[in-house]
RNA sequence: GUGGUUGUAGCUCAGUUGGUUAGAGCAUUGGUUUGUGGUACCAAGGGUCGCCGGUUCGAGCCCGGUCUUCCACCCCA
């Protein structure tokens, strides 16, 4: 080993035990998923940088991976591109593909693309992994796997009604208790950008007040003062700074701030939809909150903005988003298809899982028997059982060489096998089977039946 | 992209103000034991001290750069 080989930063390899836990998780989320009514479909990794880029916002093109383009790809580059420092423009000019950065964008482009063959409301999932530029940290991969659901072509708010119950059947379904799902509407941080004069700057004035609960009022105020928003204007938000208590009694209170403007006045009413539906129907384990700080990213967010939290003991930032978006298809000319949907973080969930110790003891199913091997005919005579053991549902296996019995024993017990069965010269004159219990060391000699029923008695 | 932090055997870590041939535990392999694992004992293999350069008679240790780890910011799942 000259050098010793490694992974690219942020990216990570999954050992058996570990893909087992992953899929626990992805089997939850699918099955859910389907029993929704949601239907799968794939996007391939990369995309046409055209596609991504400007759909994210300048901090999301600089976090795509862009691809190289192939050959030699300075070919056609005028010399005075390269000397410019003009980045920007040499990067159109050498890359055309690049990773896939979410799975939203792709999705509309897909909608786009098969317009006709789809027939609306179309929903659908997708469970893939997404690549972001970004510096690693707590909970934070440069690749990882998102696991979307949306509703493209229907505008009703019971979408996002049976959105709300999807996630709290997923996260009842993972035993992952105390999770909260805030929302809020796009519709009330523009009416409130609106009221205090700050349309123009909705997008800094949102970023901002995101940050209430982790910088706290005073300094969400200087933020926003110096992005240029008048300081009459901010007097105007006291009220949202110590907003609390129930849903209603918030919407009741976000009425005062919000009494001159019509979108804002949309946005609270599609709330209070919204929140009576969940209501009367309940929700098992999680809990619906109103967070009118709630402003994540994604410009392209209209409507309903929905954000999931972990139980407040483990430390970790969402593990789910999503939301409404009235034009996502629009920017790829297909206009006036509203979609609705969310995502979830399954490198989170894992990380979550693993910290309060909810995965299932049983998401790994280890090999049950093994056969130990004294040789060629011993081999086959073990084959012969095995075959059966298989069809009978059994994990079974035979040593792949005559090695030392110490060995194989060895193996068995370092690969955590709950029993072998040990077939020489004896028990193949007899026709039986020694069945070893690693556990509690005891042997029995049994014909092939019952080592199967006593093997599936104790699986 | 900004600031800090980390790197010594497969893993977890020692390593003196800079001084012979860099150590331990666990793991691995072989043996004590050719039809019986876990325990014990004996032995062996395994390192360009992340990488590149500098200072020095001499660098795992000091200096610079770079990559990586983790953390915070930006942003976000």
């Amino acid at each position: 080993m000259a050098q010793k080989p490694s992974i690219p930063k942020g990216t990570r390899d999954f050992n058996p035990e570990q893909v087992a836990k992953r899929n626990y998780i992805f089997n939850t989320i699918r099955g859910v998923f389907e029993t929704f009514g949601f239907q799968p479909i794939e996007t391939p990794s990369f995309e046409n940088s055209e596609t991504l880029m400007g759909k994210y916002g300048d901090e999301g093109d600089r976090l795509i991976f862009k691809i190289l383009n192939s050959g030699d790809y300075l070919d056609k580059i005028p010399q005075e591109q390269l000397t410019t420092n003009n980045y920007q423009l040499l990067t159109k000019n050498i890359s055309e593909k690049a990773l896939r950065y979410d799975l939203t964008v792709p999705f509309a482009r897909y909608v786009v693309q098969h317009q006709n063959e789809i027939e609306f409301p179309f929903k659908r999932y997708q469970i893939q992994p997404v690549w972001r530029a970004d510096r690693p940290q707590k909970g934070r991969f440069r690749e990882f796997y998102q696991c979307d659901a949306d509703v493209v072509g229907s505008d009703s708010l019971w979408q996002e009604v049976e959105f709300i119950q999807l996630y709290d059947t997923v996260f009842s379904a993972l035993k992952l208790e105390g999770v909260t799902i805030k929302i809020n509407n796009r519709k009330i941080l523009s009416g409130i950008a609106e009221v205090i004069g700050a349309s123009d700057k909705l997008i800094d004035f949102t970023v901002a007040l995101d940050k209430l609960d982790k910088i706290g009022e005073a300094k969400v105020k200087e933020e926003m003062l110096g992005k240029g928003i008048l300081e009459a204007g901010i007097s105007k938000l006291q009220p949202l700074f110590t907003l609390s208590g129930s849903f209603e009694s918030q919407i009741e209170s976000l009425k005062s701030i919000l009494s001159t403007s019509e979108e804002g006045k949309k946005g609270m009413e599609e709330l209070a939809f919204i929140n009576s539906a969940i209501t009367e129907l309940g929700l098992t384990t999680a809990t619906l909150q109103l967070d009118v700080t709630l402003a994540r990213g994604l410009n392209y967010y209209t409507g309903a903005i929905f954000e999931v939290a972990a139980p407040k003991q483990v430390q970790m930032g969402s593990i789910g988003g999503g939301g409404r978006y009235d034009d996502l298809t629009g920017i790829f000319g297909l206009n006036n298809v509203s979609g609705v949907g969310i995502s979830f973080g399954l490198d989170r969930i894992y990380l979550v899982l693993e910290e309060l110790g909810l995965f299932p003891e049983t998401v790994t199913k280890n090999v049950e028997v093994l056969f130990i091997n004294f040789g060629d005919k011993e081999a086959l005579f073990s084959l012969k059982a095995i075959k059966q053991m298989r069809l009978a549902g059994i994990h079974a296996e035979l040593y792949p060489e005559a090695a030392k019995m110490k060995k194989q024993m060895n193996h068995a017990d370092k690969r955590a096998i709950p029993f072998v069965v040990i077939i020489g010269e004896e028990e193949m004159n007899s026709n039986s089977y020694s069945l070893k219990n690693m556990i509690s060391g005891e042997q029995f000699k049994l014909s092939l039946q019952d080592l199967i029923l006593e093997i599936k008695k104790k699986s």
